[in-house]
DNA sequence: ACCTGAACACCGTTCAAGT
DNA sequence: ACCTGAACACCGTTCAAGT
């Protein structure tokens, strides 16, 4: 029987993608994708090293949905925020995928421009190097956090089960004393469900850009070679 | 042979962190957990209903170190910064187990307690009731996050491996093509170790409570009973 | 080059049984 | 009440073999 050519990179990542919004990445296990591709387990070690490597190319197919705008004219802070807004953008319809995206960021050609991007309008606001990238770092997570945690998203894809946890949380919110925690009480809807997708994110991507805009800059470091003897400590930690 | 208390919740507890911390969450087993309290995995049964309770009791414990600050008469957002300041200083210790806290921050009394009062400063900011549940799931989820993400903390807690991935990490970003990821190259540095924690985490707090000291409020919802058509559209959903 | 088969060392969990 | 023993249905991965 002819088994060749049945099985290449694409196909096994587009599978692990439908098996993982279905759900969830759990269930994304090797045999499960080579059963469901009529082949041997031992078929997808043809093409991936080992189960990180399905992660990581992944991980790579969404930040590749990322549209990255091109540079222009507009105040940083605007540019900012479309490109935040076209990577949630692209999060948002794999949300049982989007943790992957966390600890790799980094990964693949195009997920290195999103963040040398991000820098460069991080310079552009006038921070200085060190405090740029720890908060880029944090405004990529911020957001890639909120579409892990969205409010009425379970886990599960099948609307009849999502909708049955949608109204368990709710109600178990609701049930709590009131006199203890009124506020919970009070906003067990929208903690429980996301009322609108659209506002959650455009909310999320407007508290951000607007914190990037008024936070204070620090003090520029040192220039090299000319460090103080505490940059000095610090740059050989 | 007495084989009776040996066991008790706490102790499977203690046992699973000190794991989690040394070698990360997936070498919490319970296999693994019962051997080394030498014991049949079968007997932590009889203490946790299934492996999710006891990733459950994890994130509880951790929440459990919040030390959630008195209610007192200074302005809501250096209330707000205290408390995001402490939440941010229970998870530090214990990088590998912060992931646990985004999907249960309503876990417990004492992380709802700690939710209440986010809501309740943000009420006080001028933050209608779904804005406020919105954005104060992001607050959270974006301190837990990068706590999630510290850079330099790769996952083992051996300091010597951590060191060897820290390097790793650097030494792939300064090989970069400088021309195309001039910033990246640049910020390898702060991108690969954390030049200071605390710096990292206060700029964490700071951006976030800047956010939301001027992002714009939102209109209030029109009263219930009175709801405009999209206001009732928007509930019933 | 690409896939198969058998095996190894693991998992979480159920069920029945011991004390 | 608390723990054990054996078993079931899974995992990822290695190694040798087929075509």
């Amino acid at each position: 029987m002819n088994a060749q050519r049945q099985l290449n990179r694409e196909i096994v990542i587009s599978t692990a993608l439908l098996v993982a919004d279905r759900d969830g990445l759990d269930a994304v296990t090797i045999r499960g994708l080579a059963q469901q591709r009529g082949v041997t387990p031992m078929a997808l070690y043809r093409h991936f090293r080992d189960k990180e490597e399905i992660f990581d190319a992944l991980a790579e197919h969404l930040l590749a949905g990322v549209r990255l705008p091109e540079v222009d004219d507009r105040p940083w802070h605007e540019q900012l925020a479309d490109l935040l807004a076209a990577y949630v953008g692209a999060l948002r319809p794999h949300p049982n995928l989007a943790e992957l995206v966390l600890t790799r960021m980094f990964i693949s050609d195009w997920g290195l421009a999103i963040a040398e991007r991000i820098l460069l309008l991080l310079e552009e606001a006038g921070f200085p190097m060190e405090q740029a990238a720890n908060i880029g770092i944090q405004t990529v997570c911020s957001l890639v956090s909120m579409v892990i945690t969205q409010p009425g998203h379970g886990g599960s894809a099948d609307p009849e089960e999502r909708d049955a946890e949608i109204r368990a949380k709710r109600a178990y919110l609701m049930s709590l004393p009131p006199q203890r925690y009124p506020h919970l009480v009070a906003a067990a809807d929208p903690l429980a469900l996301c009322v609108s997708e659209d506002a959650y994110y455009a909310r999320g991507v407007a508290l951000v850009v607007s914190g990037l805009r008024t936070v204070e800059r620090e003090a520029a470091a040192a220039p090299a070679g000319q460090g103080t003897a505490a940059a000095a400590t610090r740059r050989t930690r």
